[in-house]
DNA sequence: ACTACTATTAGTACCTAGTCATAAGATCTC
DNA sequence: GAGATCTTATGACTAGGTACTAATAGTAGT
């Protein structure tokens, strides 16, 4: 025994957590064991072989790009929306979107969820943030749910400029409040509208 | 031939670039053709086998992970920091922060880069933005690196509010302007600061 | 010293999802 | 009908394993 069982084993573990591409046989050049103890180790603690490892984070990473792609394009989801007018969205804020001391979410995701709510209503093709005017209220925490409502205020087609305004709530509690002054390249086509 | 080579090919090409945990065998079956031929096709495509494809992404999955990490903390990268003074980031507009008709880079992000240097320069244990006011005066395209510099302009320790002002960059030009009213929990460490 | 036990190593057969090389059959084109 | 291209079959080999059996080494208890 190089070392005891047991220690060999949590290290095989950890080195395995920490590079998942590891063949046995290098661990056991690792080890200084042979590889057949490398494999009664993985039987034990039930480490999977290489392949099903690698196929595991292959996985993993397809299911999160099919998540990430569609958040992506507006941050929070949609509920409602009538393009011009009005829309709502709402975003769950979990741990990646939180400092770690404290828990309580940076300020640009409750931005991000605004501005990206702003940009979509917008009833056109291209539609850019040209200023913002942005209160946070009150911190928003790890595990609250945020509802952003817009609303436009103003269409000048003269300039290409419309005022969306924003406003999140947790648990109809004022957490943030926007003004947005969007670009638009074309004018409304709704024109009948204030 | 159920339809030409080329033909079948070409959505082999498809179905595996949407599904690479496909083997030849279900490949076959799907295509009606031998598995042979399935191999023939990939040789002449140049792509690489299930175990290949499969180490192929959850080899990105890991690069993606470990880059992102880090970068979470802080948009963009920092290249200069003066606590409670000064502080330059640096930010790439990729792929993933455009939209994908202009490859118009996604406000927030460029909000993203200037709100967390920010918090950065603040030499505080909790720092929070309460106030913003921004100005996109132009937009950043895929491609550009967008260079923020932010100055601390007044500490009031009374009520704790800080004032940091960042101007973001590309190529000397001005791009984003922000006036950031930062709360911060505690006194400033260097009082002799203006 | 002998036994009991765990830990380690060795060896074999088998598996999947391939590779590479060769050969033979099928189909299309001229 | 001959050639060229395409398709399929066959056999030998590979990595990185599983599953199982068997032998050996080392330590502890009596």
């Amino acid at each position: 025994m190089r070392r005891t069982k047991k220690d060999r084993q949590q290290m095989l573990k950890e080195t395995i957590m920490e590079n998942p591409f590891i063949t046995d046989e290098d661990l056991a050049e690792k080890f200084q064991v042979s590889v057949q103890t490398i494999r009664l180790d993985r039987l034990e603690l039930s480490i999977p072989e290489l392949r099903e490892r690698i196929k595991y984070v292959a996985e993993k990473k397809f299911e999160d790009e099919v998540r990430s792609l569609p958040i992506e394009e507006v941050i929070g989801e949609i509920i409602d929306m009538e393009l011009d007018q009005s829309a709502i969205s709402i975003f769950d804020v979990r741990e990646e979107h939180v400092f770690i001391r404290n828990k309580i979410a940076r300020g640009h995701h409750v931005f991000a969820q605004a501005n990206s709510l702003a940009v979509a209503v917008i009833n056109d093709e291209l539609a850019l943030t040209a200023k913002a005017n942005i209160k946070f209220k009150r911190s928003v925490k790890q595990g609250e749910r945020v509802i952003a409502k817009a609303k436009v205020i103003t269409i000048d087609d003269g300039i290409g400029r419309t005022i969306v305004e924003v406003m999140s709530y947790v648990n109809n509690e004022l957490v943030f409040k926007g003004e947005f002054e969007m670009y638009r390249s074309e004018k409304s086509l709704k024109d009948e509208k204030r």
